[in-house]
RNA sequence: UGGGGGAUAGUUUAAUCGGCAGAACGGGUGACUCUGGAUCACUUAGUCGGGGUUCGAAUCCCUGUCCCCCAGCCA
């Protein structure tokens, strides 16, 4: 089964063998930034579904404004591309590859009267375009001749113009309703030097036109965007359907991935990093892919999280939870667990004799990994623990280290804290002095409360490293909303970076590869940066804590009375007085008023017939409606019946076209209507009767007569069908009688089913209830 | 306000085109534990509102509400 409503329009094109080529979809950055998260869900979707279905996924570069692009960006986004894991082969294109095709293209809309030059300023155009509520008005230029526009434009490639002199521009509708129909401009004069094409050209075209063409030109099937290009479908279509031969490529929508606590999009990225609130567009803390990457995130990590938010129309934000989920538990099998201390505590074991040390054999993976491994770590009389394992005055709740309370060394010894040594003048903890059960490596000791077990590090052979420990950044979830006059930056989390440059590792990564992803016991998953670490200066990125139950319920108790708030407060919402423009029942009301016989049909229907008021507004809204109920009111008048079938089962079934077109009329109808209400056939039967009146024009009797309905009500038959269902779903019969009462409908459902829709539902339904609620 | 889209637990997303509203994350409780991790169990919570059709509606009909996109010579 498809996974999607795009999969699902995929899988239905090929059942009905609309495309004569195999399924193609292509991916098109634009080169002005770098590739981020949200664009990994849309690299995502075009590679896979090429793949699922045989076909082939294009990288296209829509480089079409030559004023933001670069071979920089050009370079990052197939990197990027290629370490998610996706191959585009030989499909690697540029738009500005299709220049003169382009060019070509525009020459034709032009020869075909479909596109010309207008001469209005930018200030023009913009304000003959109207609003959205009002129409546009039309260029004095727009009805140039064909030869004039053929050479205004040539002129404009030959360069005789300056910026802003000209555009070409498709002549659509300057009324359209939809502001993009409204002559949009396909090309304007840029004097501008491009990073591919250098000074050839000094036209350009706009997305509008380059990228449907451009899609066209590759035999595109399927063109997956993002919802706020739903407006230009209709240039799209437009043209290609003038331009590209069947069948074309069609566009269709989806969500773009929207994350809390984070931007996703090219501008504001762009903002952080031109005015350095990061350190770069592969700034661990940034969405984007090479960011990602850098803080230590896989990408398999990436399109698990991609996959796992799934494709639809809806505009989404996700929680921030779910990726951080998936990172981990991608992390919880692929890193080894090594011990750190991030903010080291001396403890002195005063029972280890002083030139005495030891290597211990500790294993990479806890028992519930099913891996092998393990690394020697050094032990002595001095080591580091983490300072926060460590409480003079324990709260409730606290399991770790104390005055007098003894922990496991993870992997060693159990400890008892004996004497806490303070600063005299700060009262900081400078030393804990403790005592070693001797007897405790690798086992239990009798008699003695084990707290907990903590990490550690030997104080001399372990290693001084820089941890660099990553948060969020933003405050908010969503960074958008901000103050009247502020900006989205005074969302910043202040506190998204923090370094921890006196942690201590144990040596033994010191054998590893650099770019190994450990989870440092307790603290986190962590890896080398890949640009700031040295061999005699090692720095880690945290790439995500562990999940950790201890400060969540901290925190839940310092904030405790504070009600939990909704995510995000309502939007304040204006109250629009102001009369909403036509619906469908403004027209029908319309209608009436400007014809009186509608009104007259409209009050004796509901005073004469009996209708609803309802009923009779939707009936009366068109002549021919209220004609055709005539029709059958004369064969059988009881008008609520005939008004139920009529708005309930046929306009719907009959939809867009018009009701002359129907190869029956108001008279087979009402007979349809009667032999229902009459119970010669239930609703159901009733229903498939329409459809096949509506498909051959029979007669509903014949119908009738040659598909063999009838009703069954007998209730012998129907009690022993319905012994045969109970007998056939005992599971569900105990999980009904258990109070699952919904499953009536399940029942009911087999009940039609075996008696291929004839039962009569109204007499099965209580000898069903019935039989359910008997024990047997 | 014209047009185009959308609305299912806190979040994201399913429901074989009218027949059992399901999953994951999150939250809660507990078990286990030499990681306050992982794992496991239980639990919490939903069809935007109002009418209608139907034996039966998230799904069909009517109606209302809210949200998003479009007035760049950006993409």
């Amino acid at each position: 089964m498809a996974k999607d409503f795009i999969r699902e329009i995929i899988v239905r094109d090929i059942e009905n063998n609309l495309y004569d080529r195999p399924i193609t979809t292509r991916f098109p950055p634009e080169p002005n930034g770098f590739l981020h998260i949200g664009h990994a869900k849309s690299i995502n979707l075009n590679f896979s579904i090429a793949e699922e279905f045989g076909g082939v996924c294009h990288l296209r570069f829509d480089d079409t404004n030559p004023e933001t692009e670069d071979m920089m960006f050009v370079e990052s986004i197939q990197r990027d591309i290629r370490w998610l894991g996706y191959d585009w082969g030989e499909h690697l294109y540029f738009a500005s590859d299709y220049y003169e095709q382009l060019y070509q293209f525009a020459e034709e809309l032009i020869r075909r009267g479909l596109a010309y030059v207008d001469s209005l300023s930018e200030e023009e155009i913009r304000a003959y375009r109207g609003t959205v509520t009002e129409p546009g008005k039309e260029s004095p230029y727009r009805n140039r001749s064909v030869e004039e526009n053929l050479d205004l434009f040539r002129r404009m490639r030959a360069g005789e113009f300056p910026d802003g002199a000209h555009v070409l521009r498709a002549k659509i509708d300057m009324s359209s309703p939809n502001m993009l129909l409204r002559d949009p401009i396909l090309y304007r004069i840029k004097h501008a030097h491009h990073y591919r094409t250098g000074d050839e050209w000094c036209i350009y075209p706009m997305y509008d036109f380059a990228h449907p063409l451009s899609d066209g030109i590759e035999r595109i099937t399927h063109s997956l965007c993002t919802l706020e290009f739903e407006n230009n479908r209709a240039i799209y279509d437009w043209l290609v359907d003038h331009l590209i031969p069947p069948p074309q490529p069609r566009q269709y929508e989806f969500a773009r991935l929207e994350l809390d606590y984070t931007v996703l999009s090219k501008r504001y990225l762009r903002q952080l990093v031109e005015e350095g609130y990061v350190s770069g567009w592969d700034d661990p803390r940034m969405p984007t892919i090479s960011g990602l990457r850098r803080r230590g995130v896989t990408p398999e990590a990436i399109r698990a999280f991609v996959e796992r938010v799934g494709v639809a129309k809806t505009n989404s934000r996700v929680e921030i939870a779910l990726f951080e989920h998936i990172i981990r538990d991608d992390l919880n099998y692929r890193a080894p667990r090594v011990m750190a201390v991030l903010d080291p505590l001396k403890v002195v074991i005063t029972n280890y004799p002083e030139d005495q040390s030891e290597m211990i054999e500790a294993s990479y993976w806890p028992r519930d990994i099913d891996k092998e491994g393990s690394r020697p770590v050094p032990f002595s009389r001095e080591i580091f623990i983490e300072r926060s394992d460590f409480s003079l005055n324990p709260p409730k709740g606290f399991k770790r280290l104390a005055p007098g309370r003894s922990v496991r060394l993870r992997h060693a010894y159990v400890i008892t804290c004996d004497e806490v040594v303070q600063d005299p003048q700060t009262g900081e903890i400078v030393e804990l002095r403790c005592t070693y059960l001797p007897d405790s490596l690798g086992a239990r000791p009798d008699g003695v409360k084990v707290w907990a077990a903590i990490h550690w590090v030997d104080a001399t052979r372990s290693i001084p490293v820089e941890v660099r420990l990553y948060d969020r950044l933003f405050a908010t979830p969503d960074p958008y909303d901000f103050p009247e006059g502020g900006s989205f930056l005074d969302n910043l989390n202040p506190n998204s970076l923090t370094i921890m440059s006196h942690a201590r590792v144990e040596p033994s990564i010191l054998d590893d590869p650099p770019d190994t992803r450990y989870q440092f016991e307790r603290l986190g998953y962590f890896i080398q940066d890949s640009e700031d670490s040295r061999s005699d200066a090692l720095v880690f990125n945290r790439i995500i804590t562990l999940r950790d139950s201890w400060t969540k319920k901290q925190q839940q108790v310092a904030s405790r009375p504070e009600k939990t708030r909704p995510r995000s407060a309502p939007k304040s919402r204006q109250e629009t007085p102001s009369r909403t423009g036509e619906t469908a029942s403004d027209a029908r009301a319309r209608a009436r008023a400007q014809n009186p016989d509608l009104q007259a049909a409209y009050e004796k229907l509901q005073t004469q017939v009996g209708l609803s008021e309802q009923q009779a507004d939707i009936i009366t809204g068109d002549l021919r409606q209220v004609r055709f109920f005539h029709q059958a009111m004369e064969v059988y008048p009881k008008g609520p019946a005939l008004a139920n079938w009529f708005i309930n089962r046929l306009l719907p079934a009959w939809k867009d076209q018009p009701l002359d077109a129907l190869p029956f009329g108001g008279a087979e109808f009402a007979r349809l209507v009667k032999l229902v209400e009459e119970g010669v056939i239930n609703t159901r039967q009733g229903e498939q009767v329409l459809a096949l009146m509506m498909a051959t024009g029979e007669s509903p009797e014949a119908i009738v007569e040659a598909e063999g309905m009838r009703q069954l009500r007998d209730e012998a038959t129907l009690l022993a069908v319905i012994a045969d269902v109970l007998a056939a779903h005992p599971d569900k019969v105990a999980a009904y009688r258990a109070g699952k009462s919904g499953l009536l409908g399940f029942f009911m459902g087999q009940v039609m089913r075996v008696t291929q829709g004839q039962a009569d539902p109204q007499v099965v339904k209580p000898l069903l209830e019935t039989a359910l609620q008997s024990d047997e």
